[in-house]
DNA sequence: CGGGTCAGGGTTTGTGCTAC
DNA sequence: GTAGCACAAACCCTGACCCG
């Protein structure tokens, strides 16, 4: 205590109190927030001030104001996101956070709070899926905050609650693929037949040119994606990753089928795209998907997504046996991760296994055949 | 210390509504 | 049938973490 201080400055106040002060790394001065009723508090809070800086803890006491609003905004902004993804965060921000805490200053967003909005969220009719992105959106902004020394801890502390449990699709089998193929307009048969059997996603089916397509070496390329944008404009995109761009090879059962399509429906010349709707655009989903559940309904197949063909063709490559890697590879995907979530599928598989050892067991047993199994995949 | 697993987070698909 | 828009749900990549 004796002698000058090296750091801060303390002075006693007309009214008797002390307040402490001390120039900032940013070069401000920085008086303390309240004053002290002796020298010795001041002191104190000046030595904190001090360990803060000195081991790069220090934070500005002023930064946690930003309202929440500009802060995510920002955050949105200065983001290098795909425009889909821009669009998707723009929502979740101005429909489910800005409301709440548009206004609130970064600082003051606090675990209760949060757990307040969340739990609104839920009873308010609002899905689980939209509402655990959007915590998550606002967990990653709050963890930019701390990274930005605005805040000290990220008041998003609630456990799994970013993610929700997402119970497994269907799978349709082969018999109805060929049905919703069948129950499609006829320029949207081989659509579905390609989606079922080679497995492609929507958008890279949409986004195939005529020289994609190779008759010859019976394979297509997926070498692009259309993305649909809110404002009904189109992004052409490299597929969702790198392993997305591949070849894959046609069942030779199809081929006479995509001929036909080429031939019929396909935009002419070798840009020309493979699909296109009765008046020459690309194939929106909205409207696609109207045509889709007519299908389905007229089929009696209920609750099968398009993307869902997709898994079917994921589960007869596994059915012959191809190993996960090859899998992956005629999937598009790049991490076994992504082709692990077929194993129900090898599972299921098993079990026909199983039961036809079964059948063979009482066969040989009884002397005669067993009757039909279960549906083949 | 390398493979398996999980949570975070970016991207795509699903669907309803209105308008032309 | 096509287009525009908005909200919701699902997909799946990536890096962190765990564990033997």
């Amino acid at each position: 205590m004796a002698g000058k201080r090296q750091f801060g400055r303390v002075r006693k106040l007309p009214s008797g109190r002390y307040q402490a002060r001390y120039r900032g790394p940013d070069g401000q001065d920085r008086p303390a927030p309240e004053t002290f009723r002796t020298k010795k508090d001041a002191d104190a809070w000046l030595a904190d001030k001090q360990t803060e800086m000195r081991r790069g803890d220090w934070h500005d006491p002023d930064a946690g104001k930003v309202a929440f609003g500009a802060y995510a905004a920002a955050w949105i902004r200065e983001r290098e996101l795909t425009a889909t993804t821009r669009q998707l965060y723009g929502s979740l921000l101005r429909h489910h956070l800005e409301p709440s805490f548009g206004a609130v200053s970064v600082a003051e967003i606090s675990p209760p709070l949060i757990r307040a909005w969340r739990t609104d969220k839920l009873s308010s009719g609002t899905g689980p899926t939209t509402v655990a992105k959007a915590y998550a959106l606002l967990r990653a902004m709050m963890g930019t905050a701390v990274a930005d020394q605005m805040i000290r801890r990220n008041p998003c502390t609630i456990r799994g609650a970013s993610t929700v449990h997402t119970p497994e699709r269907p799978t349709a089998t082969v018999q109805e693929v060929y049905e919703l193929a069948e129950a499609m307009q006829p320029r949207y048969r081989t659509l579905v037949l390609m989606a079922g059997f080679l497995g492609l996603r929507w958008g890279e089916l949409i986004g195939l040119h005529r020289r994609d397509i190779d008759l010859e070496h019976r394979a297509v390329r997926v070498r692009r994606a259309v993305a649909e944008l809110f404002s009904g404009q189109r992004e052409i995109k490299a597929p969702k990753s790198a392993a997305g761009k591949r070849t894959v090879a046609i069942p030779s059962a199809i081929l006479p089928d995509i001929r036909d399509h080429l031939e019929r429906y396909a935009e002419p010349g070798a840009d020309g795209r493979v699909f296109i709707g009765a008046r020459g655009a690309t194939p929106r989903r909205n409207h696609f998907n109207l045509l889709w559940r007519r299908a389905c309904a007229e089929t009696g197949i209920n609750g099968m997504h398009f993307h869902d063909l997709r898994h079917t063709g994921n589960t007869l490559a596994a059915s012959t046996g191809a190993s996960t890697r090859e899998l992956m590879s005629r999937m598009g995907h790049s991490t076994a991760r992504a082709a692990l979530i077929y194993q129900h599928a090898s599972a299921d598989r098993d079990r026909l296994i199983a039961e036809a050892v079964s059948g063979l067991l009482e066969k040989g047993r009884k002397g005669r055949p067993h009757g039909r199994r279960g549906e083949a995949i």
